[in-house]
DNA sequence: TCTGGGGTCCTAGGACCC
DNA sequence: TCTGGGGTCCTAGGACCC
């Protein structure tokens, strides 16, 4: 790379990334897991997505069924969480709002990680930054975090993976004027290479290009060819180009799904239709939020496909409203009216919802012409009103009948702990004796 | 017995238009 | 016998991410 490329391309990435995100937010409220195998379960305690690393030293891998693993559990006794997303959402808010102090260019780019761009940040030494950045939010949060800086974001992400097996680094990897750039993506397996999933690993691997290294310097009209633009654009990044840019605009949502596995079988179609109510009811609050509307709607259902010895149906419809609307009460009407129709007795269903899309502002609004006799101001104001209840006094304090009082098809969550930041009837009791 | 949920982007191909 | 060509829009499906 030449001296003038460096001048054109001088953006300095940090990603910033929680470690073991949902085991850490036990941690802060339940000390005793320090040092402790402690793994985090996935809505109705279903697969492993969270580990602590004394629980991946045990051979928990990520995403493995729950039953699949119950024996080295309990074997070890390795203490299990189901998800608290309330919990971690807002544990994230404050990690993210600390970071954000740290440049006016950030990117939350999930749950737990947020890329910040410090080529404006008059600092010399960017590890010394990031060492900084790591202490502040551990010391006002307690999540350690890992740091890794370097000239492109698929960079910094390898650099942040390389933290985490490298204890003498500290939590911190600057790569940016790094020398010895090819003995460290030739250590990087290609499919572990941010943008390259295990499809194109396999292909790739079949071709022996095997390592970060590998696809640098493999031919561009190959991977065009195979991969297409981001195929490309991840050569780019690996060779100090940076090709994907930082997105700090939090955009809304183009579509927006709400969907979940049951906690048993389900196969009565009222018993169906509580659950695409209360998805819906879920789905229109994050609609309203954005202050989006959405012309379309999406229904889908299907069986248990791992179940080979059940009868299979999964199916999907999609239906476009007559007029853009987040009025839950109608796009239940609709959805129901969907489900209705996909519907068929006798299958065991074990996962159902709702998807949002064609997603548009609420104003100004597309009118139809043959439905202006609805009152549009005074549906707002019942949902504005439903939307500050429950945001007020809690989640469902309001909510529309036909989600169901008893809700026997809930998700399992056998082993939530309590929402300590959001809820006052859970906040951390400590017992001094 | 028991296998998550919620997104994004890109591409190919069909429909349709002039 | 010979049966255009280019453009746009939409959708479905595949790949990826955490």
């Amino acid at each position: 790379m030449g001296a003038e490329s460096e001048i054109l391309n001088n953006k300095i990435f940090a990603l910033v990334d929680c470690n073991n995100f949902y085991v850490s937010c036990e941690r802060v409220f339940n000390p005793k897991l320090n040092n402790m195998p402690v793994v985090i379960l996935s809505n109705n305690d279903g697969c492993v997505v969270s580990r602590s690393q004394e629980a991946k030293a045990l051979g928990i891998t990520m995403g493995i069924p729950y039953f699949k693993v119950k024996n080295i559990i309990e074997k070890n006794d390795i203490k299990v969480f189901s998800s608290n997303y309330v919990l971690y959402g807002d544990m994230s808010e404050r990690v993210m709002n600390l970071l954000a102090k740290f440049t006016p260019n950030i990117e939350f780019y999930s749950i737990d990680e947020a890329f910040l761009d410090l080529k404006d940040i008059s600092v010399k030494d960017f590890t010394a930054y990031g060492k900084e950045i790591r202490k502040t939010i551990f010391k006002n949060t307690g999540i350690p975090v890992s740091v890794g800086i370097a000239r492109t974001k698929t960079l910094s992400k390898i650099a942040n993976e390389f933290v985490k097996h490298n204890s003498k680094l500290n939590g911190v990897f600057n790569i940016v004027d790094f020398h010895r750039m090819d003995k460290l993506l030739g250590q990087v397996p290609v499919h572990e290479v941010w943008g390259i999933g295990g499809a194109f690993g396999r292909m790739l691997m079949s071709k022996s290009i095997l390592s970060a290294k590998d696809f640098r310097d493999a031919s561009e009209f190959f991977i065009k060819d195979k991969m297409g633009i981001i195929g490309l654009r991840t050569k780019y990044e690996l060779q100090g180009t940076s090709a994907v840019d930082l997105d700090e605009v939090l955009e809304p949502k183009k579509a927006i799904m709400s969907s979940r596995s049951f906690g048993k079988y389900v196969n009565n179609v009222n018993e169906l239709e509580e659950a695409i109510s209360q998805y819906t009811i879920r789905a229109t609050e994050k609609l309203r939020l954005q202050k989006s509307n959405c012309n379309s709607i999406n229904v889908f259902l299907m069986t248990n496909h791992y179940k080979l010895t059940d009868k299979q149906h999964t199916e999907s419809k999609t239906i476009t409203l007559p007029e853009p609307t987040s009025y839950t009460p109608d796009i239940i009407k609709y959805a129901t009216f969907v489900l209705r129709k996909l519907y068929r007795k006798g299958y065991n269903y074990i996962k159902a919802g709702v998807l949002l899309s064609n997603i548009v502002p609420e104003s100004p609004i597309q009118l139809n012409v043959f439905l202006q006799n609805r009152d549009h101001a005074k549906r707002d104001r019942v949902m504005k009103t439903l939307d500050n209840i429950n945001v007020r006094f809690g989640r469902d304090t309001l909510k529309i009948a036909s989600s169901g009082l008893s809700q026997n098809w809930a998700m399992k969550r056998q082993h939530i702990s309590q929402r300590y930041t959001t809820n006052w009837n859970e906040l951390l009791t400590i017992n001094i004796s």
